[in-house]
Formats: structure tokens, sequence, C-alpha cells
DNA sequence: CGATCGATTGATTTTTGTCAAAGACGGTGG
DNA sequence: CCACCGTCTTTGACAAAAATCAATCGATCG
């Protein structure tokens, strides 16, 4: 988010508390009244929205680093659950803590703008689901993961680890499981990546961008990043 | 967005001009370096991804009132068109006047909270993209747009003006417009509900809900709406 | 060692997209 | 006023993509 130190430390002094989440566990749920913010140390964790049968469509994706529920700050609660994937560590920021923090106009900013960074993330998820085939979407998918993972020193821009069942892709992709299964198959055959529980080799990033129509663009990143 | 009155007169003094755009314009394109942001006075305008055959996803619809690209004043480019579907007219708000509003932190703060709504939105997108068959994703989008125009008045909760065409639909719900024709029919015929160029008719409501899995608490509609 | 979870595969059905062509409708210019 | 035109809607036949059903396989864990 491209803090100062002194925003920083401002941020760090308002932790209240490190909390551990096991993984694959349902940590906010819909509806729930939040008192407070969660900003991921490491782990992964989803936003996701079940269906009636309790199919879930994942919404977001976040990294350590990412500031998973920014957004229950100002609406108090959040009309999607939040749930680990791998076993995470959260800190946790009382929301009575934030008022102090956003009264610095310029920090109060930095956080909007990363709210709108979620929702241009949500964007290209949108245009990921509606405009592309199955394959189209794990490219896109992949090569959205790959640069922010680049983004924190986390993926070499080809390599990467990433814990995600091909359920979770499936469900992050809107596939099934099965169809996601073939999908990976191809990928592989097709000599493009590599994708098994817990690492992501891509073997031809411009050719797994141009499959799954993807422009970094929307992630607003350091141009210079390495 | 529930603004006081003077808040409300802070935002129309603010405003630098009126714009008329024709119907099925681009006001926006992506990647544009943008000096102002547009509220909506009457009119529809959407929100659009293109890929590379130029076929559109919509992300976003916006109704008059909604401030289409508040999202601008802090990223200062977009990575989506902005594009009007119907004729429509606009208030042109410069962004270093919007700097002057937001020194009000209560203001701050309702902006802030209402690109969070678009996110909320956003996400209840994806959730239809991504989980539901056709015929779910046109009943949970009529739905939500009923409930939408219904919270300004436009709905009396079963009928309501909609310029839309079926080519439109179909870019917002990700499908073929040949399909959505034969959705919309399908629709007809079970008798949840008649859409025409310009008019939808629900006739169930209840009912066409829970075709779309449509929970409106993403909205965050006053509860005492009408 | 059995149990469980995730990955894998084949056969089949359903849904959706593609191609091709008409029909409806309103607006425009002759 | 009417013929023409473009846009939107509608339909049918067919192809492709994805879901579903039913197993099997493999590794990990108590």
């Amino acid at each position: 988010m491209m803090l100062e130190p002194a925003e920083h430390a401002a941020i760090e002094r308002a932790i209240s508390e490190i909390k551990v989440v096991p993984a694959r566990t349902v940590m906010v749920e819909a509806g729930e009244t939040l008192r407070h913010s969660a900003l991921i140390i490491d782990g992964l964790m989803g936003r996701t929205i079940s269906d009636r049968d309790g199919l879930r469509q994942f919404v977001g994706l976040h990294l350590p680093g990412d500031f998973v529920d920014l957004h229950s700050y100002a609406l108090s609660q959040l009309e999607h659950d939040i749930a680990s994937v791998t076993h995470a560590r959260v800190a946790i920021v009382p929301h009575d803590r934030m008022h102090a923090l956003v009264t610095d106009t310029v920090l109060a900013r930095k956080l909007w703008f990363s709210t709108l960074l979620d929702a241009a993330m949500h964007r290209a998820w949108l245009f990921r689901l509606g405009r592309l085939d199955a394959m189209g979407r794990v490219a896109h998918f992949l090569c959205e993961t790959n640069a922010r993972l680049r983004a924190v020193g986390l993926s070499d821009g080809r390599r990467f680890a990433l814990d995600l069942t091909q359920n979770d892709l499936a469900e992050i992709c809107g596939v099934t499981s099965i169809h996601m299964n073939r999908i990976l198959r191809q990928l592989r055959e097709e000599g493009l990546c590599i994708v098994r529980s817990s690492h992501v080799e891509i073997l031809r990033p411009d050719w797994l961008a141009a499959r799954g129509q993807f422009d970094a663009a929307y992630l607003y990143l350091d141009p210079d990043a390495a």
C-alpha cells in the first residue's frame, strides 16, 4: 500500500492482538456485526459467498499483507464470509482504534485507495467469469496471482508456492472441480503451466497471459517492480 | 447515500458543468487520466471491460443519483470503460474541487462508503456469474435492479422502466444475446416475469428471487423502504 | 491398516454457444 | 405516404463447453 514508516507504525500500534486461524475455517460469517478488521500476516484467506446448497463462490483471495476486511470498518457488517484457506495468522485492528487512524487524512486516503483496489480486482474477476472460458479463467487467475505474489517478493515471475486444492481453484473460477482437473491437465499437456497442490510453475508466461487475456493494469502495481 | 442537506449542497456547488451524453457512447475510456468524476442525473450508464474481440462485459450498471466514477478520484485512472446505455445527463465534479469536499471527514466517509457499496455489488455480480445458470443470473439481476429502482422511487416493486436491449442484458449476465432471448422467453412462459425493451414486469417476485437466489442484504438499503 | 481427502478418468447429459436466417419495428428520405 | 434501412428480436439446427454420475487411484494420517 506504499505506507510511510510512520503510517506503518501507527497501524501496528492499532493492532490489539494476533489471531491464529486454522486452515479451512470461517473467520467471519456474513451478517455478523464486526468491531474489528484483520490484516493477514501469513497464510491465504478467501472471501466467499455460498449458494443455497452451500456451494461457494470465491469473490476474492487475500495474500499476506492484505487488509482482508477493511470494508467492514465502514460497512460494519459484510454480506460474504471470510474464511482461511491455509493455516493463517492475522493482526486484529479494532474499529475504534481505526477512527484515530483515519483522522490522518493522508492515511485515510490510502486506506480508501486500498479498498478501491479490491473493487478493481473484483471487476477483473467479473470479466474473467463473464467473458472467458474455463481455461481462460484459470490462465487469468494464475497470471493475476503471479503478479500479486511477485509484487510482494513471493514469486520470481514463473514459479511460486500456492496452497490451493483443485476444488479451491474451481470455486474461484466458477467451474466444477472435475472440470478444473481436466483444464489443469490440458494446461500441462499444452506446456503452458504446471499446477500442483501447493506449487505453480508457469512455463510460458506470455502465452498464459494471452490465453487469459490478462493485463495487469488493474492491480495498479509499481511499474518498476522486478 | 443519505446525505445531509448541507452535504448535498456542498456537492452541488462542486459541480462544474452538466454534460449530455448520447445513448451508447463511451464517456470514459480505460487508461485515460481523469480530472473529474461524474454523477448521473438521468439515464443509464454502464462500466464495461472489453475482451480482445471487443465483446463487452458489464461490471456495473449505474442509475440516476449514482456517482458513476467516484473511484477515479482516488485512482486517477480507471481500468474499465464508462459508457452510456441510454441518453444521459451527468454532473461533472472536478477532482480538485473534490479535495475540498473530503476535508469534511464525515462526508469523506460517506463517499468512501458509497465506493464500498459498489464493491459489495461487484461481489454479488461475481456470485451471479460464478454460481448461477443463465436463468438464475437474469432473475438475480432483475431482482437487484428492481430493489435499487424501488429505493429511488422508480419501481413499485413489480413494474419498472428499464431501457436495456437483450444484448445489454446478455453483456451483463455473461451469456450470448441469442441465449438471453431464449431465457427471457422461458421466464415469460413460466409466468415469472415479462421483460420487454424498456419495461419489466415481475409477476412473481418471490419466485424470481428464489430462482436467482437473491438476497438484498448487499445493497445495504434502508430496511424501512416502501 | 483402514479411513479420508484430493486427484484422476470415462461415459453421458445438460447447458450454452455458433451459424444462419427471418421477422418486427421505428425512423428517414424520397 | 411509402419504400428502405438499420437495429433489435426471434427461431431452428447444430456444435462445443461444461456439468453430472460413477468409479478408481494415491497419498497421508491416526
